[in-house]
DNA sequence: ACTGGCACTCTGTCATCCGGAGTGCCAAAG
DNA sequence: CTTTGGCACTCCGGATGACAGAGTGCCAGT
């Protein structure tokens, strides 16, 4: 049996008044708020398919009606269309974002700022090592025997890792490994370094080829293979609004999940289509996120995507105002980074 | 009128009963449970007593004692040990801190091990720029005009700053801006470079003048000045442990400052005494924490501190075992960065 | 196909009640 | 002077019941 548009209107309704007022929305109410033209009792009938369907529920017997996980989705896919920002947001975000200092700073000042925005909780990804490309690598003595190897991305991420040198390494030898080592991975993909790396031991003279190949094998183990994905977490305060209605009774399943970076990064690093995503309850894996909603989305330079970023909050949330401002604020924050 | 030994042994029963179930303590259970040699009525005396000195309160007429702040104080400074850590614990922090690769790996293991440990929130700070001093200073040409400039501290921190240049300059005058720069600042402490590095720029041929001046003033501004304070925070969810019993009945509050670097700097930050603090209830500065408790202290290589760390959580904690444990961790924290 | 009416159900709240735990005080004992 | 046992009193927390309000489902009528 398919909805006819009235019905799709009682849920928009539903959903509408639901997330405002946070109570269960009866039908009598609903005639009044909106104008639908019917009288209570055939949105009552309406709601008797709607909840048949599954789109809705009765929390018990003859109270009003709440938006189930599909009654969402439906009204996401099908019945919201995404809320032009206000020009006061616009404003917030160029205000926000001018004025960081560095990739850290630009992140940092984005998870809080989509946090506000929102008012939830806010995940930013930093740009992912493994969609960067290498821009240059340095190689700083700290020891005779020990070297700190940074190496800068095009994100403007900048990563250090010691190395610990099979003998001394005279000041000048530095120097050679440094040149040889950029001129054969500078501008390069990180993810298409391990062959280059191995081709750098190869062609190595015999007497530094110990020092190359313990450079090579941080390269490739911390930096290519575990290659850490980073991230800001910002607004946890925000799950407290709405009393501890939302996320049935308890913050803590949800705090822990956010205290897990692989969890975050699950739920905001799936970057694969370029479109906004939103999971909506039982939709996510994480058995203790099901009360709550996701909508994130990639952003980088251009077109290209180099990390993810998005926010969390109760099931009940204004889906067409998140969507939009999470959209926004990625697009600004790609605008940012291809300045760089 | 002073308190006999008696009253504070009631005292130290008290707090060590109610912390442990988390129930206000009468005095039946409280002769039941300790091996005080006297009757109830008796210690009710000196509940008494305890009462009117401000040590201990009623939370309603013919409910048993709970401490007060001043009761806690009292408790921490006069009436318990540091308990010694138990060997699982020791062998837990071993092998969380072995097998960090870099500074931030560092940081982040000590914080979820502090967490994990205590059971409470924890908060590191990375090591203080301005306690730190300068390794090596590294310029990367990025454009023509543009300069990265990474510094590296004694203490394993790494920190990057975009520098635009007033015009285009060949790479030859970066490597020699290169070398002038760090045979100016290498060794030397953070807190004394300005006037440093004014020297370089009046010492520095016109030609190059203004783009030396130009590097001067991002490492003056962003790196001296506003010397950013970096911090991690773990455990969250530990809050919600003793239902909302805690807080009274509100993390909001609690969740508000712990999104505040600035208020958590305050927390831990102050570092003059080398010895822990604990900071109980209303002692805290920060309305919104006036029902928890921190521990903090110092932590650095060898007996000089480079930064804080501590962890937060209700006043109605476990003391001995939370102050142990975080001497503990900033001890071998400390030792771990005096290996590099 | 929609509407008005009506009986029914369930929640949330308020008042009341009662057992239990704990106190404060007092008089007696050491 | 300190300690102890006894006793009346207070207050909380849970259980119980009554009740108004909101909302529904269903049915007959338009």
């Amino acid at each position: 049996m398919s909805l006819d548009d009235r019905k799709l209107e009682v849920l928009r309704a539903i959903v509408e008044d639901y997330v405002e007022t946070q109570e269960p929305v009866g039908s009598k109410a609903l005639v009044e708020r909106h104008q639908l033209g019917v009288s209570p009792a055939t949105v009552r009938n309406d709601m008797a398919v709607l909840e048949e369907e599954g789109y809705i529920r009765q929390p018990h017997t003859s109270a009003g009606r709440v938006p189930t996980d599909a009654g969402y989705r439906l009204f996401v896919d099908r019945l919201s269309k995404v809320k032009a920002l206000s020009p006061a947001e616009r404003r917030a975000i160029e205000r926000f974002l001018i004025g960081a200092v560095d990739l850290d700073d630009v992140v940092h000042r984005t998870v809080r700022l989509l946090a506000q925005l929102t008012r939830q909780v806010a995940v930013v990804q930093y740009p992912s090592l493994a969609r960067s490309s290498v821009r240059h690598l340095e190689l700083v003595p700290i020891s005779t025997t020990r070297l700190m190897l940074v190496m800068i991305a095009d994100t403007g991420r900048v990563e250090q890792r010691l190395v610990e040198l099979p003998g001394p390494v005279p000041p000048e030898d530095v120097t050679d490994l440094r040149r040889r080592v950029n001129e054969k991975l500078a501008g390069k993909k990180l993810a298409d370094t391990p062959p280059l790396v191995q081709g750098l031991v190869d062609d190595c003279a015999p007497e530094s080829r110990a020092t190359m190949a313990c450079l090579a094998s941080v390269l490739l183990e911390t930096l290519v293979e575990r290659s850490e994905e980073r991230l800001a977490l910002a607004g946890t305060a925000n799950l407290t609004r709405g009393g501890v209605l939302d996320f049935q009774g308890t913050l803590r399943p949800v705090l822990e999940a956010l205290e897990e970076e692989v969890i975050l990064l699950k739920l905001i690093g799936d970057l694969e289509p370029s479109t906004t995503r939103v999971r909506i309850g039982d939709e996510n894996e994480i058995d203790n996120l099901r009360s709550a909603s996701v909508v994130s989305t990639g952003y980088g330079p251009g077109a290209t995507i180099v990390g993810g970023l998005g926010v969390l909050g109760p099931t009940r949330m204004d889906y067409p105002g998140t969507i939009a401002t999470v959209r926004a604020v990625a697009r600004y924050v790609g605008d940012l980074l291809a300045q760089n």
